[in-house]
DNA sequence: CTGAAAGCGCTTACAG
DNA sequence: CTGAAAGCGCTTACAG
């Protein structure tokens, strides 16, 4: 910028106005300005002015695993909103470890991100309270926070889960199971990182057979494959893709399937597996839309209580739930 | 750092010493720069200790989609290279849009990454060579760029076809039909972005139906899902995860499905289609992994001829071949 | 072991 | 319409 003020004789203060469009130059003026950067290739360092700005137009994205498919939509619907507004994305991946996700924040932080959004891990948050003392607007999604209350975009698992056993329900399956969370040794589904969603997922499990004047025995809702296959129900429900397909498999080994299966999030081919596989589908980028919505508001000013999105979801029937009960 | 300066009633550059556990500090002024660090709460800034460095930690990764399966795999390749070196990764999508990938890939410039990982639109590139000769080193993935010739990391989409075909061909087939690209208005597969893999598996297509003496017809080669239903071939090979749910789609009409499906990508559930569905997959982390090797290698001044990185591809035989030619 | 000055590349606030 | 100075938050190069 020195160097193409020097060339075309004029002041720091005349390179900054036109490169930045500013009004009041004569085209003259800038006609020297514009070939003097173009003849030193000169490309103004965004960095450096947004050091003088005191912003710097990025949002952080604190993801478990930007390669997993559902953690990538999220990114994706923050991209779309940030984009709108100019803002560009750093994102990173906590691999569900505490330690690693307090570090990649802090390093957003450190760049002076204007706003975070993230997926939490188990671990204590408090290391963030600082960080949004010193103005780094902070929203939660997918799962809330243990210690904080803050801003969340979330998935409805509950309606999904309540969703689900119902259908089953009116198909005539009363003996309906879970399969989530971790299924060894004995069904801990309590804590970690799977577990805020095992835990929503069977409350809306509970809410559902309860309404129905069902019982739930306490091994229902903590599945293990190996009572899946013994019949110990006529239908299961899924926490998430992989246990679709661990159900599946684990079911595979009989000539004809008997009892239904609902998986929670959506597969590539389930229409083509017989007998069907319905699922109740979410979409993360809608999550990540939201996520960004609650930001953008803390970006403009908002500074009212933490609020909540919820994001709905969706049953796609596919047959499942028809196998008879009986066949079980 | 002034305020904490101050407090301390130390210089500039010893806080600036402390913060970097540069040696030469007495504990006891260490102690009281630290002392005030804590009760001011002061937090360095990255972006302006590296405006003063030169330098930015960053990569920058354009994708056509960071929320598609494919492009967040890639972005999780090159983030576990990135992060070992302490690199904080931008991301962004291009949607296949020229404008759009130009626009991204400038403003990742503009805020100086020190490199950037970029999977190429169709368009001209050429508005690359200036950030590249300012130091910005560039590397490819999943696509060759049009006019540039450039350090890339790929698929090997050539092997896959010719691996796909070798196996329908050792199973009895020999009228063998590629679905891909754009099937609509003739088959047109010859540009766009779809195009590039189109090319690459069309040449291992041909190759091996040549290898084997097997005659190969244009038809064959882009085969409408119309032709497919009538049963132009006994197998087809797909040239995506979309064009092997549609060629499913296409046969399901049918009471058991006649023809041999082989998709290139692997699929969720694709286990428990019935009959099989084989798939040629490939690892896009792993292609992520090599492009941020090929940068690595960049900024740690290799400046050799440009490189390429072919990433191998695994045939997951699911009986599908067995779908006896015969049949058809 | 510690510090005063200059500068990274830009903008802000002011003056002419 | 144009410019000289100060400063964003840090580091580098030098001196004591």
């Amino acid at each position: 910028m020195k160097d193409v003020a020097y060339r075309a004789g004029v002041a720091l203060k005349t390179v900054s106005r036109v490169v930045n469009g500013e009004a009041g130059v004569t085209p003259e003026t800038a006609g020297k300005v514009l070939t003097a950067i173009g003849e030193l290739g000169y490309r103004r360092n965004e960095s450096a002015r947004l050091l003088r700005t005191g912003r710097t137009a990025t949002i952080g994205v604190v993801a478990d695993n930007c390669g997993d498919p559902e953690h990538a939509a999220l990114c994706r619907g923050v991209e779309e909103v940030a984009r709108e507004h100019g803002f560009l994305l750093f994102t990173g991946s906590t691999d569900n470890d505490p330690a690693r996700a307090e570090r990649l924040t802090l390093s957003f932080c450190a760049r002076r991100v204007d706003g975070l959004v993230i997926v939490p891990t188990q671990g204590d948050h408090s290391y963030l309270i600082s960080e949004i003392e010193a103005g780094i607007a902070t929203v939660f999604a997918l799962r809330r926070p243990a210690q904080l209350t803050a801003d969340a975009a979330l998935v409805d698992e509950r309606g999904a889960a309540r969703t689900a056993v119902q259908h089953l329900i009116s198909y005539g399956h009363k003996r309906i199971g879970y399969l989530g969370g971790s299924y060894e040794g004995g069904g801990n589904h309590g804590g970690g990182v799977a577990g805020y969603r095992t835990r929503q997922l069977l409350a809306g499990y509970a809410a559902a057979m309860a309404a129905a004047g069902l019982p739930a025995s306490e091994a229902w809702a903590a599945l293990t494959p190996r009572q899946l296959r013994d019949g110990a129900v006529t239908a299961v429900l899924c926490g998430s893709r992989e246990h679709t397909a661990l159900a599946l498999r684990t079911l595979a080994a009989e000539q004809a399937r008997r009892i239904a299966v609902v998986g929670f999030g959506d597969l590539d081919l389930a229409e083509f597996v017989t007998p069907g596989v319905t699922v109740v589908a979410y979409d993360s980028t809608a999550v990540g839309r939201a996520a960004a919505g609650l930001l953008r508001a803390r970006l403009d000013g908002y500074s009212g209580p933490p609020r909540e999105v919820v994001v709905p979801v969706r049953l796609i029937a596919r047959g499942s739930a028809e196998i008879s009960p009986a066949l079980a």
